[in-house]
DNA sequence: TTTAGCACTGGGCTGGACCGAGTGCTAATG
DNA sequence: CATTAGCACTCGGTCCAGCCCAGTGCTAAA
């Protein structure tokens, strides 16, 4: 635990820091943040903040900037949450009030609005469509010898494919076989749909055959393109112009690793288990093209559960106050949103 | 036109260029280009073609660059298309061979591919959705009070959205509803379906009136939405090797245009006339993040109408014969494998 | 314990010297 | 007359020395 005035010290290094990307001395320390002391004091303090972690020297003649420890210890022990201002509240409530129900959409909006406010990339990966609960499948029948196959799912999932149909089915066909299939499968995650009591399946619809043949491969090509989630990502842009990214080697890196989306989708997944909102700092990321980033993240859900996570994506140094409140209430908001749009 | 002669430095400071994006000098020409000249022929030869036009000099005592003109020349008058490998051939062939059936994927898939095989940066954007030909609406019935609404036009497209039903509704009501709808606007493209009869429909309708307000109301929303087709951008990163970009400020302006999903829609929509591959270069495109690059289009389609284009965004001194041909070739598969998945 | 004072450090900026690739021009050549 | 060799010239890039200065650590005084 550091004493008061160090504490003092190391948040006026990380708020001058977060305001000029420029390594803090002494002199600035105890002139702008009224400490009281002077300067010489204040550097015998950061020499101690130094030796514990908190605090690194880019080179021996330059002021401090914060470490990871640094930011982790303000983050854990001393940030204040700041609230966020009536009219940033009132932008955010918009982006839902017009009540698309699209999912992909509500997170791409989800996003950019993260992305505009924070001055920084952000993500956003919705429902694991696998992890859906199955509600219902159809068979409709279009015009020429195809159908479009219809699976729904709870938190708004719907999938579909077209389909040719085998010659000779009837509507009445369609129905038997779809009702079959609804009445087998409801309440199944989709994940375990294509491998439940299979053969019993065949069994039943024989007739069927290669319609169901269709819905199991349909299923399977599911399954494969799993990994493929779509994440929304926003604001690459915003992160390019702080200072820390002048250099365009680091550009590239941090580039690769968003384009990542199999990486992207992971980190946020990682996340799925915490409540409330969580941060990383730096080396904490397990992915270099992350080294000097850090993330915010925490997750919205339907019914009770998670869904998906919304982040931001910005420098270290970024204002975590505005940032942490930002994230929470975004999450808050599309956690209520989802479950007015899609109430099962 | 150009004389021969002046036509192979022009080609020949095109490849040297493409190859080290350095400005290209006589000697490099007389040298490795075989022309059986010497350099100063070669210095007179390219003073001439700076004063028409097709060359650069960045500086007075640097080599030569193309310019805008003189790649146009080179396009239109010079250029050699090259083959793809069968390697490549394959490489794209196998993309589509998993007869994956939902478009936006296989146009990320198909971005993917192209930002891979040219080394720089992708696009694909799809059927534009108000423009397909409705073909059918059915309403579900789900479990508790809810249906999914579902429409399906022609390339694949299919929209839905759920909708919670107004008390009394029998699955008869439903049929009655959907038949109705189908039938009236069969063949009819969307954007014209929330405004074609609209008080004969509720008319006959009567007793629906809700549910046809939640109709019209999809419909009107997706139209709002309509600006934001997703544009599938991949490969940003690639670009940010080239040399071009060493510059970070650069760096920012390409990527912000990037973002701006709404300006990438429209570059490629702007082409949707034209057949064949199409190539902007440099100051050719009307965005100023745009200027430095070039970008080579192509349309794919369905059924004989364009419904989307692809194409590849990279620095001006890009391989043109290779990019050209891989554009090409690309839009032609996905438009036979977008024929053979979706057939109507 | 705090503070004033001071020597020291090391990065960033500036300006000059130098290098070399490449040019344009001129005069010689076939 | 087109081509070429030769040459003076240009201008960006790089290297280096010198200076500046923010900021440090240490010491001694308050």
């Amino acid at each position: 635990m550091l004493d008061e005035r160090k504490g003092k010290i190391l948040e006026a290094i990380i708020l001058d820091y977060a305001a000029t990307a420029e390594p803090v001395g002494s002199r600035a320390v105890s002139r702008k943040y009224g400490l009281g002391v002077s300067s010489a004091t204040v550097r015998n303090e950061m020499a101690d903040l130094e030796e514990l972690g908190f605090l690194e020297q880019p080179h021996t003649s330059a002021g401090r900037i914060p470490s990871d420890q640094g930011y982790r210890y303000y983050l854990d022990h001393m940030m204040r949450r700041s609230r966020l201002g009536q009219a940033e509240m009132r932008r955010i409530c918009d982006v839902y009030s017009r009540k698309a129900r699209e999912i992909q959409w509500m997170l791409r909006q989800t996003a950019k609005l993260l992305a505009e406010s924070a001055h920084a990339a952000s993500l956003a990966v919705g429902p694991h469509r696998e992890d859906a609960i199955f509600r219902s499948l159809r068979v409709l029948p279009l015009e020429g010898e195809q159908a479009l196959l219809v699976l729904v799912g709870d938190a708004g999932v719907v999938e579909h494919r077209i389909l040719n149909l085998p010659p000779g089915m009837t509507v009445a066909d369609l129905e038997v076989f779809s009702a079959y299939l609804t009445d087998r499968w409801r309440g199944l995650p989709f994940r375990r749909l294509a491998s439940t009591s299979v053969r019993e399946i065949y069994d039943n619809l024989s007739r069927y055959r290669r319609m169901l043949d269709d819905v199991l491969d349909f299923l399977r090509e599911r399954r494969e393109r799993e990994g493929l989630e779509t994440v929304q990502l926003v604001g690459a842009s915003h992160v390019l112009e702080q200072p820390e990214f002048r250099d365009p080697a680091k550009v590239r890196v941090f580039l690769e690793c968003l384009e990542r989306e199999d990486l992207m989708a992971e980190l946020l997944e990682q996340r799925e288990g915490s409540t409330g909102v969580t941060v990383t700092i730096g080396e904490e990321n397990a992915y270099p093209g992350l080294r000097g980033c850090a993330l915010v993240t925490a997750s919205f859900g339907m019914g009770g559960r998670p869904k998906g996570q919304v982040g931001v994506l910005g420098p270290k140094r970024m204002e975590y106050p505005h940032v942490v409140a930002l994230v929470e209430f975004v999450a808050h908001s599309l956690t209520q949103e989802l479950g007015r749009a899609f109430r099962d």
